[in-house]
DNA sequence: TTACGATTTAACCATTTGATTAAACCATCT
DNA sequence: AGATGGTTTAATCAAATGGTTAAATCGTAA
């Protein structure tokens, strides 16, 4: 058996493909791309990952739950709902910022037909749906039906996420730069929940 | 000089364009699979486009402005802001509902670098820039400041545009179908201007 | 009808790109 | 040292894909 070498040349092709699929998703991700920003011949993608479709699973086996985690975190603990939420667009805008590439990611893979998806959700853990229909079951007091509360969790994950997707045609029409960018999302950190807060119905 | 045929065949492929780059971007599109959509020989598109990002581009140069039209025509008008938000979330929607693939096909070519785009920017008729600074200046009453405008609008784009990005992922997670997912939009419709006036400052 | 130019097609070309192979490399073990 | 087996590379392949070309087709006008 040998010692792996310091830098373990599985993770950085991984590293490397996360980088690339992230920025263009699958049909524009070249492995070329993927090899020469791991410094490494080409054929050792094939040798470690099979084929593109599998080392592009591979990026999307640990992408996708991570995503999912931060979107399901707001349902994990017992705050007042009010902190429930405020804390949740910190956490979650600042997981943004700092993967920012992810959300165009999600949305491309998604888009293409690239199926057998559904079945990570199931096997999603925690899953998404168990974590929601419990948050919602403790919301009856307050009448809440199913449809509110996607309608509201829909307006949870628009309000954080989009900005991230339209960040270029944003930042052109009003002409930001990243700096302007990065300082716009960190304010929208304390103006989104006083704006969610006031759309709850009061019980 | 020839008749055209019943059906102009340069509009046939043009829209047969539309259809494909709309689904599956610049990078996920075939040339042989629009040709295929058009019913027509793959070398027509080089007759007509010369190559594959002339093409794009004929299809980018109507479907963009068609979006930057959707997503300023709330300035447009002298309604109260009230009445004005209300339509602009009944006729953006609406018009999603029935283009649902724009979102993905906007921010998909702004993601690769398809640059000169922002120059489309500067050339969209009416700017979207310069009719919201016109908005701002008539909202100076409540002393709103433009980074206040841009949340606001951001808000705006988000509540309405990310159902349609996040589609595959949101009816997955609840289990919806298409004419759930439809429902959902159309409440969206009424949930959303309640929602968002709230949010406005008083003067 | 014939000639002409615009339109359309089938066949082909060149490049890109994902994938394979055979050989070289190198650390460890005997 | 020499054998062994995992790792890496250069060279090459085959399929996909964008693009080209030369000939066929078709409507129109002379």
């Amino acid at each position: 058996m040998r010692i792996p070498k310091e830098e373990n040349t599985e993770k950085k092709i991984l590293a490397a493909a996360r980088e690339v699929f992230h920025r263009k998703g699958f049909e524009g991700a070249r492995m070329q791309e993927i090899a020469d920003l791991a410094g490494v011949n080409k054929a050792l993608l094939h040798y470690y990952y099979r084929d593109k479709q599998k080392l592009f699973h591979a990026v999307f086996r640990e992408t996708f739950p991570a995503m999912i985690r931060e979107m399901t975190v707001i349902f994990s603990t017992d705050e007042p709902l009010e902190t429930k939420i405020s804390n949740f667009f910190n956490r979650h805008i600042s997981f943004l910022q700092q993967n920012s590439y992810i959300p165009y990611f999600i949305i491309s893979s998604l888009q293409q037909n690239h199926q057998e998806l559904p079945e990570m959700l199931k096997n999603a853990n925690p899953s998404p749906y168990a974590l929601i229909r419990k948050q919602l079951d403790q919301e009856q007091r307050s009448g809440i039906t199913e449809e509110d509360f996607i309608q509201f969790y829909l307006n949870l994950l628009s309000l954080s996420v989009f900005p991230f997707l339209a960040k270029p045609l944003i930042a052109n029409i009003f002409d930001l730069n990243d700096e302007d960018y990065q300082s716009l999302m960190e304010k929208r950190k304390k103006v989104l929940p006083e704006l969610l807060i006031k759309s709850i119905p009061k019980k």
